[in-house]
DNA sequence: TTAATGTGATACCTAATGGTATCTCATTTG
DNA sequence: CAAATGAGATACCATTAGGTATCACATTAA
């Protein structure tokens, strides 16, 4: 797919994907110990698998007969590098709150 | 809406909606200017706004018969605390991959 | 080599999403 | 006041998304 920044926000969008995420960040699963953890069918999952691949935020390992899907820490580099953009900006944006507050509390 | 973090993913997730965020971190615009920006109708344009504010990404201030939108700073934090969950991980895949890449290079 | 296991692929269904057209309403302005 | 402006609400439409059921295929185990 093409547009890494789009593929990779759409990718993390979902609950039952974010979930899959926070799996694949304690260990390499594949697709069937996946199922085990959630309330779908196997199918399903794999379609979620296969659009965390399309934004890049894991890859599969071919290991005989089992698939090994593992997170791709790469993936998520546009959607930090989108973020990173507004740093500053919520920084002050936050910073003029906390200030506001303080200056309340007086 | 009650689930923040995932309106807020949600609300991140469509090119249109990124793009009003981008507007809005620059300075703070009506419905009819931000249409201005878009190929699209003010009724759709509405519709992300809807979605944004549902995400807590932004607020809407009255002001005569105009509607001045602004970014919200806190609705990010939802977005920013989850990817934050992996900092480490992200940071020590990183590391390996970098690694990994200089033992080649040697 | 036959059976079991792990997985992929496809057809299909429903609900959500992104969009338009159109109508209405409140606030300015001439 | 009348007209123009800025915006919300709703009905409607096509496409996408998330899910299931089912079939096919390769690999491992008996």
């Amino acid at each position: 797919m093409e547009n890494q920044t789009q593929n990779a926000f759409r990718a993390l969008a979902d609950p039952t994907r974010r979930g899959i995420v926070q799996l694949l960040a304690v260990q390499d699963m594949t697709i069937g110990q996946l199922t085990d953890r959630f309330d779908m069918t196997r199918a399903a999952v794999k379609k979620h698998l296969t659009v965390l691949s399309d934004g890049g935020l894991i890859s599969v390992e071919v290991r005989g007969r089992e698939r090994i899907n593992r997170l791709e820490p790469l993936g998520m580099a546009p959607v930090l590098d989108w973020l990173s953009y507004f740093d500053q900006f919520w920084d002050d944006r936050l910073n003029s709150l906390k200030e506001a507050v303080e200056r309340e509390e007086k």
